[in-house]
DNA sequence: ATCCATATGTATCCAATGGATATATAAAGG
DNA sequence: CCTTTATATATCCATTGGATACATATGGAT
């Protein structure tokens, strides 16, 4: 399992180093699977140093969190009309499903107490609010608009993926979606 | 931790109350913290005597799910009209929101290969076709319909338990998802 | 430069957990 | 009655998150 050899006692970057073996074995097996130790061992160092950078394993996976919705907010930054943002927004969902679930799996007192994540998930709801409000409606109706698209958006990729919807033509649902969008 | 103390050898009924006491600690710490051996020491067995009745803890969870599904059931099966059908599953949700996680929270593949847990998914999707369907529309209109139904009330819940969405109010809330589901 | 407070990493321990194997006990049908 | 089968127990194990105590470097302040 353990990977490196170090020459020095320090490691000198563990926190970023396990944040991105973090984000692979989050993406290899989601992240109730993943373990503390398997993160250490792969960059080399003992489990119990990276208490040292996260305050426990949930506030390594915030962590993990606030990368992937900043890593989100990058792709839907350049995204200049609507019909973009929702391919943007889709395809990053599915083509990385578990580090979408742990994103949406913050409970809601982490998701306030964490100004970091709260940071980088504002990041993806202001470009919301520019392309799915409006000048002419009022800041009450463009609030709705971005509430009904972020629900429209997030609620289908939930119910496609565990089976409710019973989803059998990916790129026909992603249409239907836009539609409901769009209307 | 153990509670009732048996005379018998045999103690009978250990797959229903597994079942009944799984949903008292999922409501009460939610599922990811409940453990084989907590629910086995309120019913007063070995833990291991719960193997003979669920093929692992996953199963168990999958047990509890399907007995949500079916609870849920049971309540919107009485609803006659849209109002009462969203009023009474938002009600469910909001009241046991642990259970309600947990019931959306099987992954896809043990949807596909759980039949008692599809069956009781679709109680409810039924009841949610009969009321958002209409005999004028064509299936695929009715599937839509109740398609943007499932997706509007899960996904607001959703959003609104994380906390992306800003819920200051939830009659408010309530509101507003309803009027998107009746347009 | 030296010393010390602090940050970082290690070693070792612990209790809880899911699960495996082997065994005991009972129920039910031939 | 006796054997098969379902059910429960006892015991063991590896893994896990986390705690405590200690080791080692780093970077000011003097």
């Amino acid at each position: 399992m353990a990977q490196e050899k170090r020459s020095t006692y320090r490691h000198g970057n563990v926190r970023e180093e396990a944040i991105r073996v973090a984000l692979e074995l989050v993406e290899a097996k989601g992240h109730p699977n993943i373990s503390i130790r398997a993160i250490a061992g792969q960059i080399g160092v003992a489990h119990r140093a990276l208490y040292n950078h996260f305050s426990d394993k949930d506030g390594l996976l915030d962590a993990v969190a606030t990368e992937g919705f900043d890593q989100m907010a990058s792709v839907v930054e350049s995204c200049t009309d609507k019909a973009s943002f929702i391919s943007a927004y889709l395809d990053f969902s599915l083509s990385r499903p578990f580090l979408y679930a742990l994103m949406m799996s913050r409970p809601h007192a982490t998701m306030s107490e964490t100004p970091a994540l709260q940071t980088a998930v504002h990041r993806v709801i202001t470009v919301a609010m520019k392309l799915f409000g409006s000048d002419t409606a009022t800041p009450e109706e463009n609030r709705r608009a971005v509430m009904k698209a972020t629900i429209l958006l997030h609620g289908g990729l939930v119910l496609r993926g565990n089976g409710i919807l019973d989803v059998s033509d990916d790129a026909h649902f992603i249409r239907e979606l836009s539609d409901m969008l769009e209307a």
